[in-house]
DNA sequence: TCAACAATTAGACTTTAGTCGAAGCCCGGC
DNA sequence: GCCGGGCTTCGACTAAAGTCTAATTGTTGA
């Protein structure tokens, strides 16, 4: 029986990289390619379950980690490895506790990748170094800076939707002082001046968005 | 003797992406990937003449027009490929005006792409159709959406740096009052409400970025 | 040549963004 | 219990962003 992987990005190009080291890493293989949540649940159902979810945590359709809950949620036995470019240990914790089977940042090298997807479909269990709670850098080659508190990552994902102040403590039913003074806390963690050089810091920096509404 | 195509683009995925069609495409071909515009450069110094450089707008080291602009005027006879996301007449026909040899917009398809690319290589010339200055979409997928004139496209080149007005209006010798105008123009035609908004809406669109200095 | 139109420029004004200081809250260690 | 430190909250203030109106320039076509 073919070994079948469900690779689900919203990127066509990262999807076809990855579909490209899978060939080369895995034998008798079938590749299914999902660009959505959405596209991943039907991929699901349709079939026998896969022998491994690749699960990049930015679909647009879902918010971060909230994929990764309803995924085990409904699927317990299925194999989930995440794959997300940002390695705070908070956000690689979090996998680990909502049941991924890894956790691999983008700035790994393709032939350590390769290691880490066989070593998970043999049944192994693979997270970056350093989860520990620390500030050091998990792994990557992104430059290091302060972790975000839960609040400010919340902000930080209304802020890329270009949502104003306003609108910011509406949802969060917050003052709008309350919501300048995260973006303040922020643009001094990100080493920025103000909200349009964050969103470009998150987006360079593959930030992690969360769930607005009840911070899971 | 082997086809040389140098693939120059900042962007790893999309280098391998467009290998992968290459040697799908072209027999006995030999690849060179470089990722900023001062790599090409070495590696056109290092090697004899290859027969195409497929050139993306967006490298990090070179403000859009540019790089074509030196290249040609270093190598006049090498054949280029552009390669951007944005097919907007204007960009377009500065393109052809500058000695590319052809110009892909990122939405065609891979088959299409595949055509231009064996054309250009036998010597053709490829530009997308109504390049007679309308306001139509060239071919690809992006929304449609009225055309950035030059002024406004360096304001918003500089808002995707994240800079404030002032040092807008200092960098182009204009007041704060004429940054802000342009803006405001610039939030009307993309459909969005702040700068913020505008930079992420500039990326979706992988809209060109231009010399600021002399708006060439 | 001159009207027509678009682009660029700018001042005055309103709204939003961002800073500063400070208070309350929550949680783990002593 | 209670103390300390980080997180969250907020008001008052300053700075910047964004809107509106309008004058000027440049270009095209009758």
């Amino acid at each position: 029986m073919a070994t079948r992987i469900i690779v689900a990005d919203d990127h066509p190009l990262f999807r076809d990289a990855i579909t490209h080291l899978l060939e080369r890493t895995v034998a008798n293989l079938e590749v299914i390619q999902v660009d959505s949540f959405d596209a991943l649940g039907k991929a699901l159902s349709a079939n026998t379950l896969p022998s491994l979810v690749l699960l990049d945590l930015k679909l647009s359709d879902t918010q971060g980690m909230d994929g990764l809950l309803i995924l085990k949620k409904q699927y317990a036995s299925l194999p989930v490895l995440i794959i997300s470019a940002y390695d705070d240990s908070s956000v690689v914790n979090m996998a680990m506790q909502y049941g991924a089977s890894g956790f691999v940042p983008k700035s790994l090298e393709m032939d350590r990748m390769a290691e880490v997807i066989t070593a998970v479909l043999a049944g192994d269990m693979w997270f970056p170094e350093a989860i520990d709670g620390g500030a050091q850098d998990g792994g990557g080659g992104t430059p290091e800076f302060e972790d975000l508190t839960p609040a400010q990552l919340k902000v930080l994902t209304l802020l890329r939707e270009g949502k104003p102040s306003k609108e910011m403590a509406a949802i969060m039913r917050v003052t709008e002082a309350t919501i300048k003074a995260h973006l303040t806390e922020i643009f001094r963690k990100l080493r920025v001046r103000n909200r349009t050089q964050a969103v470009l810091a998150a987006k360079e920096l593959d930030l992690p968005e969360v769930n607005v509404i009840d911070g899971r």
